[in-house]
DNA sequence: AAATATTGTAAGTTGAAACTTACGTAAGTT
DNA sequence: AACTTACGTAAGTTTCAACTTACAATATTT
């Protein structure tokens, strides 16, 4: 049952399109405020065309609203796209969490087993130093 | 004020790291064990020394922990390097909630103001499914 | 309909990333 | 010490992404 951190087809996506600084930039900047493509590519000093191929690359990992007004469209970040990879992350976050649980219990029962006989009881309070927290 | 996706320096190299679908599949095989990077090696196709240049790229951007052991090097996932990512990502959602949630409070002021005497309540669709753990 | 404004798409260039093979290095073995 | 094992690093090649300029498409204006 393992989450598999390569699979789920548009996390790959999404993981692109972030890993590329411009298109940040550009999510950032059209996150609180909807902007024209026009209006983005004026804010940096590359050519409006290398603009809008982001935007392409932003839309098809659905990191973007898109809306036509006239000849120009707006375009506004749509931030539950990021929902999918965030979800994955927390997966793979919080399943390492629930191993380490898993094996410190384990790890637990072991030592009460083993102490039985020859001590009553030794409580839960003991350190048992193995592993990291 | 505003979080910028684009600073913080550390996730760029996370967020490159995670958009290689090899490294993701690396990161997933060491997930749940520690394994020798020959060993990792020989569940691909590709040759030893290009897994190593990855496991290079996943250890400088903090997302692996590495023990030698004799000759061998063991590599173990660290998910805690995702963390600056996923938190990121989270801040991201969570302020352009924020922001949505605003602009409706205002809004309904706004009409409160105008429709006082007409009506008191209206359905309102707030459906957020956020929590840290 | 012609002209203008705003954008996306096509084709080519450049640079970086993902590989390859060859070599160097440190630890374990005989 | 020489030999083997398990790696990383260097150097070169191929593949891919980010840009460029040139062109096509659609909406608005005259």
């Amino acid at each position: 049952m393992g989450t598999k951190l390569e699979d789920g087809g548009r996390i790959d996506g999404v993981a692109k399109a972030l890993a590329g600084e411009r298109r940040r930039q550009i999510l950032t900047l059209v996150r609180e405020e909807e902007m024209s493509a026009g209006e983005i590519a004026s804010r940096f000093d590359i050519s409006r065309p290398a603009v809008s191929q982001h935007l392409g690359v932003l839309r098809a990992a659905d990191l973007l609203d898109e809306r036509r007004e006239g000849a120009s469209r707006l375009y506004r970040a749509r931030p539950e796209g990021l929902a999918e990879l965030r979800d994955f992350l927390d997966r793979f976050w919080t399943e390492r969490l629930a191993r380490l649980k898993l094996a410190a219990e384990l790890e637990q029962q072991r030592r009460d087993k083993r102490g039985k006989r020859k001590n009553g009881n030794r409580g839960r309070g003991g350190d048992s130093r193995r592993g990291k927290p």
